[in-house]
DNA sequence: ACGATTTCTTCACATATGTCAATTTCACCA
DNA sequence: TGGTGAAATTGACATATGTGAAGAAATCGT
């Protein structure tokens, strides 16, 4: 995919490094930057109204990163990023990558092959989320995202997946044996 | 959104009338077929391992219906979708849209900005499945999308939801009173 | 390598939601 | 418009998953 962007574009984007544990956006402020994970995992979360932690999303190579809600309809995000890892990205200001829309027929079909599978993704993960038990939904995830499960904590896989930790520790077990 | 619609672009599609109860797309076939509602209300549904029918999603007036994966990736789709009323929509080939997306700027520019709302939508319901209990994921549906209320069985809703029909009318039951 | 944090596990128990079958209500159309 | 099949409700009961606290294990910083 990203192999696909037009090579003049990345000029256009700034290179950051965080270190782990360094937040990327704040909930509450506006998502000014689009990044693009060059190395390293993210993950973005919601506190919810019983002051839980919820993992709404990891992002790891080659992902976009950003609130999408925040960034593109310029509003307040709802969630925070923070690095899980020492992380790489490329970032681009909203400004900057709407001319570049504006401007460039690829980088447009660019923009909407990859938004397309963006979606295409989550839409899979609503459909596990309503068919698969809790241990079925660990298990998928496993296979998929191994990499997630090596640099995430395992309360944060939790309840991007729906559970406690409580639970997927007794999963865990259950599967070990 | 469908207002930006460059008005040449209708002229590619193709109306059809779908009477109440009529499969649009069938699990196993082929998406061929991109559908934009005109008016009416339709379903996609899976049916899962344990052979209970689940609502993926709702397709309103304006809603791009089909699926993306399918249609998009040019694989045998997972999902069934049918209609639960009379429906009017405007439906285009892969390969004419394919053709309108490598022609026209404009279109793709639509294309991109439509697809970015559905997947903040896609964002949003994702959200609310991590963060609310079945009682206010019923509250917020109920708000949100008034007229599906009006035109869907609760049994379709409840699955959409991810709670069985018995627990949707046990809710029901409780904000009666 | 050490203590200090953080994360993970485990347990006993609580509870929300699922299951299934019986009954009522509703919607369709002949 | 009345009968038929689908949908909704209800209830008794089952169960998956949540809760919270305590201790074990892993990780981090210095």
């Amino acid at each position: 995919m990203i192999e696909q962007l037009p090579p003049e574009v990345l000029d256009s984007f700034d290179e950051i490094n965080l270190p782990k544990g360094e937040l990327f956006l704040r909930a509450g402020e506006h998502c000014k930057k689009m990044g693009l994970v060059a190395s390293g995992l993210l993950r973005s979360f919601q506190i919810d109204k019983d002051g839980n932690d919820v993992t709404t999303n990891f992002f790891q190579e080659k992902a976009f990163c950003a609130s999408y809600y925040s960034f593109y309809e310029r509003e307040p995000s709802f969630e925070n990023i923070v690095s899980l890892t020492p992380v790489v990205m490329y970032t681009i200001s909203y400004d900057k990558l709407s001319k570049l829309f504006q401007d460039s027929f690829d980088v447009n079909l660019f923009g909407r092959l990859t938004i397309q599978n963006v979606c295409i993704e989550k839409d899979l993960r609503i459909s596990r989320m309503l068919q698969l038990d809790a241990k079925d939904r660990y298990i998928w995830f496993m296979k998929r995202y191994p990499q997630i499960i090596q640099n995430s904590p395992l309360m944060y896989i939790a309840s991007y997946l729906n559970m406690n930790p409580g639970s997927l520790s007794r999963i865990r077990k259950e599967l070990a044996e």
